[in-house]
RNA sequence: UGGGGCGUCGUCAAGCGGCUAAGACACAGGAUUUUGAUUCCUGCAUUCGGAGGUUCGAAUCCUCCCGCCCCAGCCA
């Protein structure tokens, strides 16, 4: 344990929190729900209220939090998303242990809720088209007017209900409605539908209900049903919650929870709208829900980043009220962070360029040593096959180097990394292209290892790979998909995949990777040494295998080279 | 122009009337380095959207102004 108290970032939600344990608001208790809506994949934004949920329950003694779907609209949700859902929450780190729940589980208990909110004169059946609906409610500066069906009987109110329930009307006909005020300026309490009529299977209750509650309805509800004390949700449901305190006032329910709502996550350089990420897909900008490129939980996890970096990044973005734009820098920090520490390192050469050490024995190979993470000696090291030829990276070479070019160019030595230092004698060129194709070298056989016994240093290190013992391997670079910070943010007319980064993927099919990383399996995190952070590809097979890149390291020479060229 | 929110460093974000306005990322220098990585130092808001006011004292309280976000689904 550490000696300092522990700086934990407080936020405005833990504040409160505090403040309604120490005052035995709820018996001390503390019981939050992550509820989504399984219509489609989770992202980084529901990461952040995923950590901050499971996040407060963990924090407090005895805090709970419960896995809740939210599927009061069968005609939108799936079971497939449900189970990427529940693989995605666990994949994070979190349990909801036996506290999964459904709305769904609650809808007997919902209706009778609504013959009670009937029964006391605060719901009513309306038989108003949904146009005249919309009509009926006014707009934002003008007030809505009565329905002309606000003031039926209570006793024509619960047959029409019932009725409702039992199928006897289409689609549209008729829907339940609380009984608040049209004049409201607050839209939501506007004599809002709290059920409506849908002739739908439902993928859990089948075709038991021909009516299903609205959201407003149904999630203050579910909340105390579970006995939840903080229901914590984004922004755009601030407006919701006086109709939220509403409902549970006019009925005898178990508890009333506290709404609070949070700014929900920004990221730079990327999307967030479930819709929006639904274009992508289907109109193949990306190659599905999990392509590296996505923000998805599930494009992320392919890309390689870990569940601790994503919890990190969740909590050092904080937890605030106001807009915001995070910038993608940190999230990337935040993998370099935990990959820097865990991730085994390895040799590979992304854009080969042969290497002749015309001093080194024709046939002879000879196994050098390397450690696994030259910074932690005990994840051991591996042994890796050094001979006469040899790839290193295309850019590690330039004929003619301009000033800061550390790397190796005619007359100049260099290391290999754990193998032997090399000066470049001369090149040979392709006589019609005139593109380099071998570079000459020789090498001192002193330096075995990396070391050189005189002393004599050396400016840079470079990676290499075995010629005659490289496997070839795919690598897919990524890089952010937009190439404007904010994608939504759209001038005149402009929509967001007009912003698509058309350089987004790079596909490299002729790396020449260390042998052994072959037989790595899927999912399988490392650093190519100089190159950055990369994870096997679940599309890998025996003789092929592909590599996704993570992320790049910190380069400051891609910086200096940058500067060189105005 | 109705209602509800929000404006603190390039980006997030603490701060809740009283030491020189936390911290992180980014950025810029320097040291170490068999990854131009990591690590390690150092620097980085005389000022809190603006203007007034209250106070011995204001980012924190009051007034006005400016800007941005959300709401008119039988979606969540």
């Amino acid at each position: 344990m550490n000696t300092e108290a522990p700086s934990t970032p407080s936020n405005f939600i833990k504040t409160i929190i505090s403040e309604d344990v120490q005052n035995n608001k709820y018996n001390g208790k503390v019981a939050t729900r992550f509820p989504p809506e399984p219509n489609g994949y989770l992202h980084i934004g529901h990461a952040k209220s995923i950590c901050l949920n499971f996040g407060i329950a963990q924090e407090y003694k005895g805090g709970t939090c419960n896995l809740r779907f939210d599927d009061t609209n069968p005609s939108k949700e799936e079971i497939e998303y449900m189970e990427a859902i529940k693989f995605d929450v666990r994949w994070l780190g979190f349990d909801w242990q036996d506290r999964l729940y459904h709305a769904s589980d609650y809808f007997d208990q919902l209706y009778a809720f609504a013959v009670e909110l009937i029964k006391k004169g605060k719901a009513y059946v309306c038989s108003l088209s949904p146009e005249d609906t919309r009509a009926y409610r006014g707009t934002l500066q003008e007030p809505g007017k009565d329905s002309p069906y606000r003031n039926r009987s209570i006793d024509e109110n619960l047959d029409l209900f019932e009725r409702m329930k039992n199928g006897e009307y289409p689609e549209g006909a008729h829907v339940l409605r609380a009984k608040i005020d049209m004049a409201s300026p607050n839209m939501n309490m506007r004599d809002p539908a709290i059920y409506r009529i849908k002739h739908v299977t439902h993928n859990r209750t089948g075709d038991a209900w021909p009516i299903y509650p609205m959201y407003d309805f149904a999630h203050c509800l579910s909340d105390s049903i579970e006995g939840i004390t903080h229901s914590l949700c984004t922004l755009e449901f601030e407006d919701h919650r006086p109709l939220y305190d509403w409902i549970l006032d006019q009925l005898d329910v178990p508890c009333h929870p506290q709404q609070i709502e949070f700014a929900r996550l920004n990221l730079s350089y990327t999307v967030m709208s479930k819709r929006k990420l639904q274009v992508l897909v289907e109109q193949n900008f990306v190659s599905g829900w999990d392509d590296p490129r996505m923000p998805t939980i599930a494009g992320i996890r392919r890309r390689g980043y870990t569940p601790l970096s994503i919890r990190n990044f969740c909590e050092r973005i904080g937890m605030a009220r106001r807009d915001s734009m995070v910038d993608v820098a940190l999230l990337e920090f935040s993998i370099r962070e935990d990959l820097n520490e865990k991730a085994p390192r390895h040799l590979g050469v992304l854009r080969p360029l042969k290497v002749v050490i015309d001093n080194y024995p024709e046939n002879q190979t000879e196994e050098l040593n390397a450690p696994l993470h030259p910074n932690n000696p005990d994840m051991g090291s591996r042994a890796i096959p050094f001979s006469r030829e040899i790839y290193i990276e295309k850019d590690d070479f330039l004929e003619e180097p301009p000033k800061k070019f550390f790397r190796l160019s005619p007359g100049r030595e260099v290391r290999l990394r754990y193998a032997y230092f090399i000066t470049c004698t001369h090149v040979v060129k392709d006589k019609t292209t005139g593109e380099i194709v071998e570079v000459h070298c020789t090498y001192d056989p002193a330096t075995r290892g990396g070391d050189s016994p005189d002393g004599r240093k050396v400016k840079t290190t470079l990676h290499w790979v075995s010629a005659a013992h490289a496997m070839n391997a795919e690598v897919r670079l990524y890089d952010r998909l937009f190439n404007k910070e904010n994608p939504d943010e759209g001038t005149n007319g402009s929509h967001f995949t007009d912003f698509i980064n058309p350089d987004s993927l790079e596909v490299l099919i002729d790396c020449k990777i260390e042998p052994g990383l072959a037989d790595a399996a899927p999912g399988y995190s490392f650093q190519f040494e100089r190159l950055g952070y990369f994870c096997k590809d679940a599309d890998s097979s025996k003789d092929h295998p592909v590599f996704n890149r993570t992320v790049t390291l910190k380069d400051a020479w891609v910086k200096i080279a940058g500067k060189e060229k105005p």
